[in-house]
DNA sequence: CGGAGTGTTAGTCG
DNA sequence: CCGACTAACACTCC
């Protein structure tokens, strides 16, 4: 369930662990997750590492590039001298490597190993060069944590969009890097209804909204993600990471901030959303 | 057993 | 072209 929070999280850790560092194998123990081939990582070694959007961006020397995207229930877990670091989807029990939904083994020469696990098998390896990274990576809108994510971008981006507000937010042409839980969350801050249609936003709404993304994303980075927990030092927090959430899997509760409404969890837009009646505006 | 689930894309239909 | 919706991907959990 990793969202522009968790990815962030995955490659602060793996940019501190593993930059330069020499990879002496690689293995693929499913080949349907890599597009095309990895061969080209053997002997090689990542000289920057970086987050576009949901997707990682490991760069090689002479231009070329791993993408990796986790999808839903990918996770990228670090090994060395018994200690996991790094991350991804996590239901808490991680057990030993490899397991069976491990996909794709990275061993470095200092002994690392990188364990690429995923459950549904949805995520995906690819190499491409410069051209290609490009072509993949003008896809994505705005990163909502650039200083060049202006209110004034926003307004541009949403302008003349009549759909629902939260389909929008998930749009990664829109802006890059929201998923289901976040824009849950954002919408409950900026106390807009996920149903609401688009051009029924005053401009006090889109206000609020913008100003909802940044520190709701921000947070949920300090706190290192929130969907998963213990991919840090096997002894990590386990359940503290759930706690800040305000909408999100709280169904039947009492909203936090109205304590009037009772947390609504509803189907829309595909996805299961959650709101306060009361206090998140229909219109 | 049925249904839902975090992401994304492709396809259909209006 | 846009938007709304569904299916598909594979598996676990409730």
């Amino acid at each position: 369930m990793p969202e522009l929070p968790e990815v962030q999280t995955i490659v602060q850790d793996l940019r501190a662990k593993i930059l330069h560092q020499k990879i002496n194998k690689v293995e693929v123990r499913l080949k349907k997750i890599v597009k095309g081939s990895v061969a080209q990582l053997q002997n090689n070694f990542f000289t920057e590492i970086e987050r576009r959007g949901k997707l990682i961006i490991l760069h090689l020397p002479n231009e070329k590039y791993l993408l990796i995207h986790l999808r839903m229930t990918g996770q990228i877990i670090l090994q060395q001298k018994n200690k996991q670091i790094a991350g991804g989807h996590s239901d808490g029990k991680l057990g030993d490597l490899p397991n069976k939904y491990t996909h794709v083994i990275i061993t470095f020469a200092n002994g690392a190993q990188l364990f690429f696990n995923d459950q549904r098998q949805f995520g995906w390896w690819q190499i491409v060069g410069q051209q290609e990274l490009g072509n993949v990576l003008e896809k994505f809108g705005p990163e909502p944590l650039d200083n060049k994510f202006t209110f004034k971008i926003f307004q541009q981006i949403l302008a003349g969009k009549k759909g629902n507000i939260k389909a929008f937010l998930l749009n990664q042409k829109n802006i890059a890097g929201l998923g289901n839980i976040y824009v849950d969350e954002i919408l409950w801050r900026a106390k807009v209804r996920p149903t609401r249609k688009m051009d029924s936003l005053n401009l006090r709404e889109v206000k609020a909204i913008f100003q909802a993304i940044k520190p709701v994303l921000r947070l949920a980075i300090k706190h290192r993600g929130t969907t998963f927990n213990d991919y840090v030092d096997a002894d990590g927090k386990r359940g503290a990471f759930l706690n800040f959430l305000k909408v999100y899997g709280r169904a039947g509760a009492e909203c936090l901030r109205c304590k009037k409404g009772i947390v609504k969890k509803i189907k829309h837009a595909g996805r299961g959303t959650h709101f306060c009646p009361k206090c998140q505006n229909k219109v």
